[in-house]
DNA sequence: ACCTCAAATCTATAAATATCGATATGACTA
DNA sequence: TAGTCATATCGATATTTATAGATTTGAGGT
């Protein structure tokens, strides 16, 4: 299968879980510190850090450490390759499975 | 947190799984009958049975059932709703809780 | 009616994930 | 340098998910 699609899965794996996508949804107009996001929700502080390793590790979200505190803010190239998935799968490809036939079931297409 | 980020969550989950992902791609250009995608992978009937209910849970895929066989294609209305997420989480917000004061780190803005 | 076959469902199991408390790390501060 | 605080990591556990074999369902064909 290689590693297009599990790159993709990793990238909504991590957002396939609601407190994740509100986080991600909350980097959105600029990078907000550690501390504020876990404010927004009911949360062990561990749990928040596990949910931000995730987001970071599939590259959507990068983290800045200052001090004592880590900001995070979305990586834009990411987010905009990910939409760009959403691009592709509206649009018709060239040498697309859909134009080969299935050896399980010739001639469904006809049955129509 | 509200059925908001859910909804989108179950979508993502549902994408979250490499396979998952190129179905969706696979169904890219028109719809194919679950053979034609089970030929594509090292996969039980069962197992791929179990994603396309998961696909079609989400509302990402409808499945068409025609005597023997079903044809599954994209939701594009869904699609088109999942890519806006992307969309929104590029451009700023109002209200956004970025503009807000974290109480546990007053002053967080002040310090670069 | 019986058989065949595609797909869904059921049952079981191994692997992955979410969560939290406890502990470790590392930066600032008095 | 000792203490405090933000965050990461570790260890444990409950829940969820992926997977396959067995069975069921339902539509066509003979």
């Amino acid at each position: 299968m290689g590693d297009y699609y599990l790159e993709y899965a990793r990238i909504f794996k991590a957002l396939g879980n609601p407190k994740r996508a509100m986080i991600v949804d909350m980097l959105s107009c600029g990078e907000l510190c550690a501390c504020m996001i876990l404010e927004k929700f009911e949360m062990s502080q561990s749990t928040l850090s596990h949910h931000m390793k995730l987001l970071c590790e599939c590259g959507l979200v990068k983290g800045r450490e200052q001090g004592k505190w880590t900001y995070y803010s979305l990586n834009t190239d990411t987010v905009s390759k990910t939409k760009q998935f959403f691009c592709d799968i509206t649009s018709a490809k060239e040498n697309c499975i859909c134009k080969e036939d299935a050896d399980c079931c010739k001639g469904c297409d006809e049955n129509d």
